[in-house]
DNA sequence: GGAATGGATTAACAAAAGATAATTTAGCTA
DNA sequence: TAGCTAAATTATCTTTTGTTAATCCATTCC
């Protein structure tokens, strides 16, 4: 059940753990395999899980008022996702998330890793690391929006990610640089013409 | 020095926090006076301190590699704020913080908040119930320019904010829309057309 | 009061984005 | 392989935004 793959991903989570300080996450951690597009979270969702990615691709969307889906953002290999407002403030979910390839995750209950945390110091610590980080990618995200033109965030993207964003329909990446795909695909033209 | 005012206001900060449990901040932290116009918080600074508003209003800009000021966010009563680079991250502020009205604030070393939050579980525990407001703010504002138009981000920060709407400038409200001041002028003309 | 200053608005034009639909492309399935 | 399906691209048109500069307006400061 606790292979050596999963735990060497699992230290990545944070910062001078030992095995003793996640032994009991793991033991309560839960190995699952989806099918592509499969759902994971569903808007409206009360149950609270945490899932880490260990193989696969995960986007995470909104349904707005006319029904149309907004992909918010995508989670894949050794990321952890959750939903914000469930776990964090108790709501229920606002958004769903999907598999885009087949994908490997360990699944753990939400309240359980609260006990564990409690118990523990240096986990406790740990969130305080993983909130931070969260928080900075967001601010960075924010940034993004307020410095930089629709094809500057884009070029941005797969910078960051060159290997994600041939991962993605690009329809999906579109939403997630706040555009349509229609003007995604002007956008990419754009830049291949200027390349050369 | 510790007065009533200033106590009760730094209550807000967080919750089930005693008169003991913040005393040790509140003896740390200087109440200062800035007249508008004057730099609180400057790009490339190491020093890290926070603040927090007691009253008045502050901007945060990032300044382009063009030169050119884009304002970030607004902080006024009752909210704190310091460099998220600097607090996070350990690394040189970012952006500069300037006041835009007579404001007063309350300001404290972040290593000696620090020392003070090891020491008190519970100040701890709001660490991180800061930490998760914080998030929350930036996730709904990252929706914002997923889901929303720039007329829609308008209406709904003078819904939100009807209050600071009034008191910035519209060219630094605009930056914080992630749109120009000409255009956030048009917009102004064109919600006001279809009212009538 | 008059001049100076800076913010807001307007104007004019170019560039980009949204919307919708048609067409092409690519991947999948029977 | 042929046919189906969905994504990507392209086309067309409308709307919005960016850019730059001019004008208007309000505040402040002699």
């Amino acid at each position: 059940m606790i292979d050596f793959q999963k735990l060497k991903q699992l230290y990545k989570l944070g910062r001078d753990l030992s095995f003793s300080d996640i032994q009991d996450l793991l033991k309560n951690s839960k190995a699952v395999s989806f099918a592509p597009g499969e759902l994971l979270i569903k808007e409206g969702q009360l149950r609270k899980e945490v899932f880490w990615v260990r193989k696969g691709l995960v986007r995470g969307f909104r349904v707005t008022e006319k029904g149309e889906e907004i992909t918010t953002m995508f989670r894949w290999e050794d990321q952890a996702f959750a939903s914000p407002n469930l776990i964090l403030f108790d709501e229920p979910a606002l958004q769903y998330f999907e598999t885009l390839e087949p994908t490997e995750v360990f699944k753990i209950d939400y309240d359980k890793v609260q006990t564990i945390i409690k118990n523990n110091p240096k986990l406790e610590a740990n969130r305080v690391i993983i909130l931070q980080n969260t928080l900075k990618e967001a601010l960075q995200r924010i940034d993004s929006f307020l410095l930089l033109s629709p094809e500057e965030r884009y070029l941005d993207f797969i910078r960051t990610n060159p290997d994600i964003s041939n991962r993605v329909p690009n329809k999906y990446l579109a939403n997630v640089l706040g555009i349509t795909p229609v003007s995604l695909s002007r956008i990419r033209k754009r830049v291949a013409s200027k390349k050369s």
